[in-house]
DNA sequence: ACTTTACTACGAATTATTTCGTACAACGAA
DNA sequence: TTCGTTGTACGAAATAATTCGTAGTAAAGT
């Protein structure tokens, strides 16, 4: 049923995603031009890690034009909810708010932030058993 | 100066790391033991492992008797921080918000949990300068 | 002493991931 | 049309990570 998952993006496969997460669909060209600010592997490698992904089913390409165009073929938030997951139940052994701590603690987060988690405890602690999806 | 950072666990690494930071300084066996539970690898591909994780630092070995005891070189807290950090600035973009958010949606925390995050804020909105150490 | 058992060491095979070279097609400009 | 440029395809090399077989050693049992 679901194609999409199933392939675990690897860390090379991660960082294309998410520059396509972020600027929307795009070229090879275009991503590899973004990349190459960190990263100084050949326009061929991002050429061919997209090919790849694309046959794994991370990515989906228009080759209308001769140009192809990819789009994230997988949803952030699917990725993002699978990482921490893991790190939950891995790193974290079973205790979201040790994660959470070390997050505000690494990072420093906003007054403002601070205010919508702050929002955000308050809702799940009162309603016990609704199902609340989350933002992006 | 640091010596037990830049060789990154790898993931296997770091499933033997998780095991030494549960149990304390342990045999080869003793981690295959557990490792087995979830993975289905022999014994000597969890000791070369280890003997390798030694050589990359991340490990030290007592190998006074026949039997090595192996003990984790680098802090829990250490990778964890590590890892967090990758996760905010990679997947979430710079928004420990939405990490913590993310993560308290996926994984139901307890009240008691809500009650010992609330208190962090209380104290990180405050004290805007103060160096607070966390938990394990 | 001999055999079995529990270890370590370590080379090497296997598998996964990343990287690149080269061939070839389309397109636009001269 | 003939170049030069920009793209894709794809095999295959280079690297990294994982896995295991085999040899050898010490300790304990018989």
């Amino acid at each position: 049923m679901n194609n999409s998952k199933q392939n675990k993006p690897t860390e090379s496969e991660m960082e294309i995603l998410q520059v396509l997460w972020e600027q929307g669909s795009s070229t090879v060209r275009e991503v590899h031009e973004i990349l190459s600010e960190t990263k100084d592997s050949g326009y061929t490698t991002t050429l061919k890690l997209m090919q790849i992904m694309n046959e794994k089913g991370l990515l989906n390409r228009n080759d209308e034009s001769k140009t192809h165009i990819y789009t994230a073929a997988v949803k952030k938030e699917s990725i993002q909810k699978q990482v921490v997951s893991k790190m939950i139940n891995g790193l974290f052994k079973g205790s979201s708010a040790k994660l959470v701590m070390h997050a505000l603690g690494n990072h420093r987060a906003s007054k403002q932030e601070i205010l919508e988690i702050k929002k955000y405890l308050d809702e799940i602690e009162n309603k016990e058993s609704s199902k609340t999806k989350n933002n992006n």
